[in-house]
DNA sequence: TAGACGTGGCA
DNA sequence: TTGCCAAGTCT
């Protein structure tokens, strides 16, 4: 950063700030400046788009509208709020640093970068967030909307996959930021990402730093910000099973505390690679045919690709593994089940399966 | 550091 | 249909 470019920083503050306050979205969160519920939209805001976040948070500010709340509930009734929205374990994580919070700071969330940033799912991003938005603190909040307006703006070449390019970025911010107002400033730099300079055919006619980005000057917009590809996600093949009961109940599972979809609930399912694709007898007394449904489930995770084919079956209610229950249909709605079962037990309760 | 970790929308 | 994304964090 050369002093002369520093010399559009004045103007790069107001006329962001500026178009912020007259152009920013009205959105449930930005009601207060209340410090938990800054918290709880950050973390949902997670790789989430704004539209499907605003129910969930709606809701969830209902169910549990104190820290209190939140750190006395039961992790099930949790999952089941959070159901849809993907990346679970940002729940767990959520109840777990409010519980330290509550326990720890008097129920107050610290004013730190270094406090709030040792919470647990709290990392660079959020934590800047939380401070900048909640108490003023000119700290830094690079997301992938900041990444991709500094890029374009310095014509920063740094490789925006990569985790070391935050850096980057949060060192010019720190110099940047508008000492002012940093919660406009950094709301305003994400709303900006968000409304016009967008990943694709960025808005450029429309924007308020536009006499102060490099690569409109440059006509370089469509080059910028540089982002290497992913991989390509993995297919895991699966089964699984409705496996009914004489008295009208059938199986459902829970998942495992840790890894993907942690604490949810499934139909018994078998990964079919290895060679036991119905060592369900295993796990229950089966006492019929195993019938293959003319149905499948496609499901696509960020990492990796479930195609699920499904099966049905009678089974006595003798023998059950520790993880599994029956249950009756009008008991589901109790239990959070990822997409991929709610398209499952979509089918089965429409072909009167279940 | 790179991979795990979800979902829905859109070109 | 496929790929990429959308206010990231953890290991």
């Amino acid at each position: 950063m050369t002093e002369l470019n520093k010399g559009v920083f004045p103007s790069f503050q107001q006329n962001l700030v500026q178009w912020y306050k007259e152009h920013k979205r009205e959105l449930p969160w930005r009601l207060s400046q209340d410090p938990y519920r800054v918290w709880v939209s950050e973390i949902m805001l997670q790789q989430t788009r704004v539209d499907t976040v605003i129910p969930y948070y709606e809701r969830f500010m209902r169910e549990f509208p104190s820290m209190e709340d939140l750190a006395e509930a039961e992790e099930d009734r949790l999952l089941k709020v959070w159901e849809g929205l993907g990346y679970y374990s940002r729940v767990r994580n959520l109840q777990s640093a409010v519980r330290e919070v509550v326990e720890e700071y008097a129920s107050q969330v610290p004013r730190t970068r270094k406090q709030v940033e040792s919470l647990k799912g709290v990392g660079p991003y959020t934590a800047g967030a939380i401070l900048s938005i909640a108490y003023d603190l000119p700290e830094p909040a690079v997301d992938g909307n900041v990444m991709r307006v500094l890029s374009r703006v310095f014509c920063i070449e740094a490789d925006i996959a990569k985790p070391k390019t935050r850096k980057i970025h949060e060192e010019i911010l720190y110099e940047l930021i508008d000492k002012q107002d940093p919660s406009s400033f950094n709301q305003g730099l994400m709303e900006l990402g968000a409304l016009i300079c967008t990943p694709t055919s960025p808005g450029c006619l429309l924007c308020p730093v536009r006499e102060q980005c490099q690569a409109y000057e440059m006509g370089r917009q469509g080059d910028l910000p540089i982002k290497s590809k992913k991989k390509k996600a993995k297919v895991v093949k699966l089964n699984a099973f409705v496996l009914t009961t004489s008295d009208g109940r059938f199986v459902i599972e829970k998942r495992p505390n840790t890894g993907l979809l942690a604490g949810l609930w499934q139909l018994p399912m078998t990964q079919i690679d290895a060679e036991e694709s119905h060592s369900l007898a295993n796990s229950y007394v089966v006492e019929s045919d195993i019938v293959k449904q003319s149905f499948q489930v496609r499901h696509v995770f960020s990492h990796l690709i479930w195609e699920i084919d499904l099966y049905a079956a009678k089974v006595s209610t003798n023998e059950i593994p520790e993880t599994a229950k029956f249950v009756e249909r009008k008991d589901l709605e109790g239990y959070a089940f990822p997409v991929s079962q709610q398209k499952l037990l979509t089918y089965c309760l429409e072909e009167e399966l279940l």
